[in-house]
DNA sequence: GCCTCACATACGCTTAAGCAAATATATGAT
DNA sequence: ATCATATATTTGCTTAAGCGTATGTGAGGC
């Protein structure tokens, strides 16, 4: 350990968990990659938004962005501080103790999830589980709609 | 007010865990109560620093104060909210990993525990060990008394 | 090339946090 | 009542967060 104290590493995680709006982009990302077009969907709040509060994110260390074509997948990767990532993982894991969380989920799951609509817009692909597998992710989200 | 959900519950939670003094007048406070004059000479911060971080975890509904003559007695309370609680268990849990935690941790110990120094200065009760919270915090925290 | 879609960033604003310094309050002693 | 101690709060300031609106950027289609 070095410079900073893991005090200044976990002072700096709390600062990007006080946010509702953030606690719900983290909540939808728990165990897969999501494009922001979902999180504006389901959140229904401005892109905007949605996009700040994912650079704040991004900027905190605990997500990372993946460009594939013209969308953005957003996925989930620990704080490097260990404290803060044990932490990060028991916050992670009681988000779905609140009923907004899990109807944004159920929200997410129906998006992504139902059948394949007839008319079909320009949508990005559905979000992919990123659980253990290593790459299979990305034939999965490769299968344009 | 009205039922808030548990994101809003755990949003002001992390608003409160979000600065590094916070964080360590916590971990002074967890398994004992902590009289005023004590963070200030740990801390070796000002008095009126120590007083309003004390007043925003008290605000935030996580210590609650006690008096006794002059001296005011900090001490953890958890939060109402079960999943904030959850969580704020697992983080007093691992701020002692952290060197400046545990170098607060020992100043205290020696403040409070140390052979009475001859000259007594007027000075508050020595904190006193809480039974109300789980017993592996105390445990922990009490083996170098 | 131009155009559109998906997303990011800049601007202007309001609100709140954090600090130091000064002042107020409460208790106990004389 | 006066004074000293211990703690809390106010004041004035600086900085940063959060929002909506507007604009910039990168990728794909024509």
């Amino acid at each position: 350990m070095g410079c900073c104290s893991p005090s200044i590493g976990l002072a700096s995680l709390f600062a990007a968990l006080a946010d509702t709006t953030r606690l719900r982009l983290l909540n939808l990302m728990v165990g897969r990659e999501v494009c922001v077009c979902y999180f504006v969907e389901i959140l229904d709040q401005s892109q905007p938004k949605i996009s700040r509060h994912l650079a704040y994110l991004r900027n905190a260390g605990i997500v990372t962005a993946r460009r594939e074509g013209k969308w953005m997948h957003y996925s989930i990767c620990s704080p490097a501080d260990p404290s803060a990532a044990s932490v990060f993982t028991a916050v992670l894991a009681s988000l779905r103790n609140d009923g907004q969380m899990q109807a944004d989920l159920a929200k997410l799951d129906r998006a992504c999830c139902a059948p394949q609509k007839r008319v079909v817009p320009e949508r990005a692909p559905r979000p992919a589980l990123i659980a253990c597998l290593p790459e299979s992710w990305i034939q999965t989200s490769a299968r344009a709609v």
